[in-house]
DNA sequence: CTGCCGTTATAAAGCCATCC
DNA sequence: GGATGGCTTTATAACGGCAG
């Protein structure tokens, strides 16, 4: 009687979930799910289906983890920290479905449910374009070494991978350089490349007039597929349109303010200003004086 | 395949203390 | 007073085993 040690985490913890009564008669506190079959005598259809494929799935070896790695939430979370939004301001941001607490404890947990995964992310790419509130979060999660949002690429949710250094003029998204023709050569030949949005545009605009399909590109270079689409169509990423805005903003009026003022007026992140100052100044362009 | 049991692991939540 | 951390408790998903 004694469980497995599973090598990886299938069980604990889940808050429950309730699917709906669909038996008039079934008088169990929830309904639908294996557990609810099992725990609360639920012995509506669906709940009769989850249990059936459950048990079916365990003999086949087959059952897949309900929890997701938390490596990617914890990665974002510590990122907002990062860049002054204190826990609060999160789980606020998650619509009230947790506390600050937990915003805290998924960053010392192994696994969260895929569920609390998608808000957090949803979260992050919304308060990543956002100055922080909070000078002394930002001052705790830089003692803590927590790497700021810009640090990590589209990896963020691989385990394996490991935050950009962070360089001191404060350009680390590669956004901003020429198109390099060799990486676009590389990501055709199906090698996953960081290409800039620039480059994604060209490798897939070239990769669809060679015949290789948009889906395989965008699996292969890790982006969604739909975003590809658009991005094949010419236009552009949100990220590339506030930067284009942002350009043209600091050509307009850079002069008169610095960056964190200028990011306040725009509601972009400081740096967001700091990179598109370094790219006019590296393109020649001078910002108004 | 269905139904039930007991066990384990752990996420989620509650409470309080500490830090600055 | 805001932000965070530590500890404890609760809830429940997942598991193995057995019987019909």
């Amino acid at each position: 009687m004694t469980a497995i040690p599973a090598p990886i985490l299938v069980t604990g913890g889940r808050r429950r979930v309730d699917l709906g009564r669909l038996a008039p008669a079934c008088t169990a506190d929830w309904h639908g799910t294996c557990t609810a079959y099992r725990k609360a005598k639920c012995r509506c259809p669906h709940a009769r289906e989850a249990h059936r494929l459950y048990q079916k799935r365990a003999r086949e070896g087959r059952n897949v983890p309900a929890l997701t790695d938390a490596t990617g939430a914890r990665r974002r979370i510590q990122g907002m920290w990062a860049l002054g939004h204190p826990s609060q301001v999160i789980a606020d941001m998650c619509g009230g479905t947790f506390d600050r607490r937990q915003i805290q404890r998924m960053c010392i947990q192994q696994h969260i449910t895929p569920h609390h995964h998608d808000l957090i992310a949803a979260t992050y790419a919304v308060l990543i374009t956002r100055p922080g509130t909070s000078v002394r979060t930002r001052r705790r999660a830089a003692a803590a070494g927590y790497p700021l949002p810009v640090q990590w690429g589209a990896n963020i949710d691989d385990p394996q991978a490991s935050p950009d250094p962070l360089d001191v003029g404060g350009v680390q998204d590669g956004t901003d350089d020429p198109i390099d023709e060799v990486a676009v050569e590389r990501a055709l030949a199906g090698e996953r490349v960081d290409l800039t949005d620039i480059e994604l545009v060209a490798m897939l605009q070239a990769g669809t007039a060679r015949g290789i399909p948009l889906a395989r590109m965008a699996d292969q270079q890790g982006i969604n597929y739909f975003g590809a689409r658009k991005m094949l169509g010419g236009d552009l990423t949100p990220r590339r349109r506030q930067q284009q805005r942002v350009e043209a903003e600091l050509l307009r009026v850079g002069h008169l303010h610095n960056d964190a003022t200028l990011a306040a007026l725009l509601d972009v992140h400081h740096q967001t200003v700091t990179r598109a100052r370094a790219r006019l100044a590296r393109r020649g362009e001078r910002v108004a004086s």
